[in-house]
DNA sequence: TGCGCAATCTATAGAACTATAGAAAACTAG
DNA sequence: CTAGTTTTCTATAGTTCTATAGATTGCGCA
């Protein structure tokens, strides 16, 4: 399959996938048109076909990408040997910072994965899990060694974090000028003590 | 204006809008057509337009519809005189219960509002912007009574119950067997400890 | 019963959108 | 420069969508 493609066309591929996912991200899936995508990228609409086999294709091509790398990082956090806390705040630090690089494709997977049929969903589902599945043991490793309290249920805890990431995500989206270092601070602060008051204070 | 419009209108105007609010939620605003509202409502297309001037005022509609009643409970949490935990809890149970008492509407104001143009918006800014601050105050006198210790930002914890909230409520929509008492409790009790573990245990 | 208004329907204009087919242009290698 | 290949373009068939206009049906009241 890939070996019958020139370099140029790969290259060419890339860059309209990076197309539909800015597309896709600022008006969604169903609100942008093929032709709104192919002018991003300089091309006439009907030039798009020569990269994707339809709209759907573009989506589930646009999903995937973004979910790629993101996956792992994970995987390269969770199998490292630091702390709990290290690793929380490695997680928060990947997710959010993906949002201000302009990685629109993720916002993408979140908002419009669910127009996909679930024949094309499968890829993505299991890449989902897997993140949630990695940051589940991290939290499970944090409970043995004591970082964590045993009441904590894991994979509570790993939805909830991945929850209030997006939720930021989308608001540094739309807030540029935010600080983020101060941001991440303040998630894992959260996340770790809570909000109610300390004994010693 | 609303003088001139019988019984019978209004009753109607309402289940179009709850209609709308259905068929958003699941296929998104571009997603859906007018035919699809109309057939939910079990109308034609063309008469749709007896109660809606088009098919974004539908989505002004919806949203405001949506919001309403959320920021109106979230008047009578604020301002009654409950510890900062219990307000917490009183949030907490309204916004997600919210989601399975499914009041599509508040998910279409979450996804799809900014597809209105800004001049359509500004009434829904007020409303959302009126919850997150009575949200703020709350922690404001949490911090005050000492139930919150002083170095919360009562801005990043408002964002941050909002959308863990908004999280979740995404997640028990397509999860409709969830415990939610269990559900909410989890989440009362992330946000007030932490993760970490406690000195005395 | 029949008049008048309210509510709904049918039909359609006009625009937009996806996907394809085949022509044209750009590029590569000999 | 030429022949073959890759990439892009033009044009369009076939659908679908929004919004409107005018006909039709249903309803309450004199």
């Amino acid at each position: 399959m890939s070996g019958t493609h020139t370099e140029k066309y790969e290259q060419q591929r890339r860059e309209a996938i990076r197309s539909a996912a800015a597309v896709f991200a600022e008006k969604g899936y169903h609100g942008s048109s093929t032709r709104d995508i192919a002018e991003y990228m300089g091309i006439k609409q009907g030039s798009l076909y020569y990269y994707f086999k339809s709209k759907e294709d573009a989506l589930t091509e646009v999903c995937l990408y973004g979910m790629q790398d993101y996956v792992e990082r994970m995987n390269s956090i969770s199998s490292s040997d630091q702390t709990f806390r290290e690793k929380l705040v490695a997680t928060i630090t990947s997710h959010i910072t993906k949002y201000r690089e302009k990685n629109e494709a993720l916002r993408v997977y979140n908002a419009e994965r669910l127009y996909l049929p679930e024949s094309k969903r499968t890829r993505l589902k299991e890449l989902g899990t897997g993140y949630r599945q990695q940051l589940e043991q991290i939290f499970a490793e944090g409970i043995e060694k004591g970082e964590v309290r045993s009441s904590i249920d894991c994979q509570f805890a790993a939805h909830a974090v991945i929850g209030m990431c997006n939720a930021w995500g989308e608001f540094i989206d739309r807030h540029p000028d935010m600080d983020l270092f101060q941001l991440i601070e303040n998630c894992v602060d959260l996340l770790i003590n809570g909000f109610k008051q300390t004994e010693n204070n």
